[in-house]
DNA sequence: CGCGAATCGGAGGTAGCATCTCCGGTTAGC
DNA sequence: GCTAACCGGAGATGCTACCTCCGATTCGCG
């Protein structure tokens, strides 16, 4: 049994490959980012400068190149959770939390993928829920003991929220790539307690002919 | 120029082929709600107990079948939205039209897809949005004018909430088929202009099994 | 410098899936 | 009974994505 992380490596890989692999990370950061984890590997390959079999030899497999960045996706998710967990006002912990995740989402595709585990392996997606789990339970239930949060609200519910999110941001984006925040915002005014009033919503409405284009450029309806 | 609208028919349809039609367009009516448009015409000839070229010879292809149905859906629609609009009290109509729609896409994906403009010709979906408008805004500023719905609110929203609320319903239904009703009080909550209290949610939040489950069984996730 | 092992490229093999066609066999109905 | 209309469903077609293969190239040690 070996400690180090990485144990029992044969032999390093030679300089060229090396940097060939650094290369395919970060082509396939940006190209996921971009369309998501439906990406093709041609595509990745294609950014990165180098032949499909390059890749295909580094990793055996599609999952294989998902797996070697989820940890640091994972990282960056686990980390706004916990910042958000540790305010002082839990409300605003999970307002900025819900927040952060849906800019986060809004930006890279791939990471969205991966919150709502789409197409991560199974493991994968039991390790985030399981490590995120203890990091929101006691935030939501704080934020209601503080009277902020409704009562009926459950941790639960986050990540749907957050597939409500990601399907708006989808369907406006085309127009403007900021449009989720008009629904985030109305997501919060939701799960407060009580308001007087509506909060401001960030962004204008869809106007007449932008909706009309969103419904066109929405790649989920695909023409029948 | 004729103005009935079957113009020029050469000839009824054989005693058999009538009825064989009338099977189609029932089995289509079934599969497209169970499994949205993008069922099979396959699958549609099966529930049909006919062949695929069955099929295709009375319906050149996927879109027209699709087609020939619409019109009664889009019915069904168009009338709960003006029953809606007829209400004295604006907001009763809008959350009540949000609930039907709401209920009559968990019932029945053809519905939503129709709804949504999935895979339905362009001049369809023209043809709901321009139909619908002219209903729903008067609905949307009376009900703002009341007093009951925050005024930040457009009616190009609705079509959006839908979409929000039908990710949740294929997200929850698994393990019950009425989950989406939580998301479309909290929806509603979003919507009014000021409450003092949450409106108690119908269903209570997933529990962590469920949840488990769901994200399996999920048609999106589709494994990577 | 030279040589063998490691690496690269990217054209295609393979697989899966959905739409639609084709034609030998069947049936309605005059 | 006879013919035009109809049926069935295997498979042609088209597409897309994953992955493999092998000749050409490059690294880097001796």
């Amino acid at each position: 049994m070996s400690f180090t992380p990485s144990a029992a490596v044969p032999r390093p890989l030679r300089r060229d490959a090396e940097q060939n692999r650094q290369r395919i990370m970060a082509a396939a950061r940006e190209v996921f980012a971009q369309r998501g984890f439906d990406a093709t590997l041609d595509e990745i390959a294609d950014n990165a400068g180098l032949g499909v079999g390059t890749v295909y030899r580094r990793f055996p497999n599609k999952a294989a190149l998902i797996d070697a960045l989820f940890e640091e996706s994972f990282a960056r998710i686990l980390e706004l959770a916990r910042a958000a967990a540790e305010q002082p006002d839990a409300w605003q912990g999970l307002v900025g939390l819900l927040s952060s995740l849906s800019e986060l989402q809004a930006a890279d595709r791939g990471l969205r993928d991966l919150m709502l585990s789409q197409r991560v392996s199974e493991t994968r997606a039991a390790q985030l829920r399981d490590t995120m789990k203890p990091v929101l339970d006691p935030m939501v239930r704080r934020a209601q003991e503080q009277g902020a949060l409704r009562c009926d609200f459950a941790a639960v519910d986050i990540p749907i929220l957050q597939l409500m999110i990601a399907v708006a941001c989808d369907f406006t984006r085309s127009s403007d790539p900021e449009n989720w925040q008009r629904y985030l915002v109305l997501v919060l005014d939701a799960l407060c307690q009580r308001r007087d009033g509506p909060t401001p919503l960030p962004r204008p409405a869809l106007d007449e002919d932008t909706m009309e284009q969103a419904m066109r450029d929405w790649p989920a309806a695909k023409r029948g």
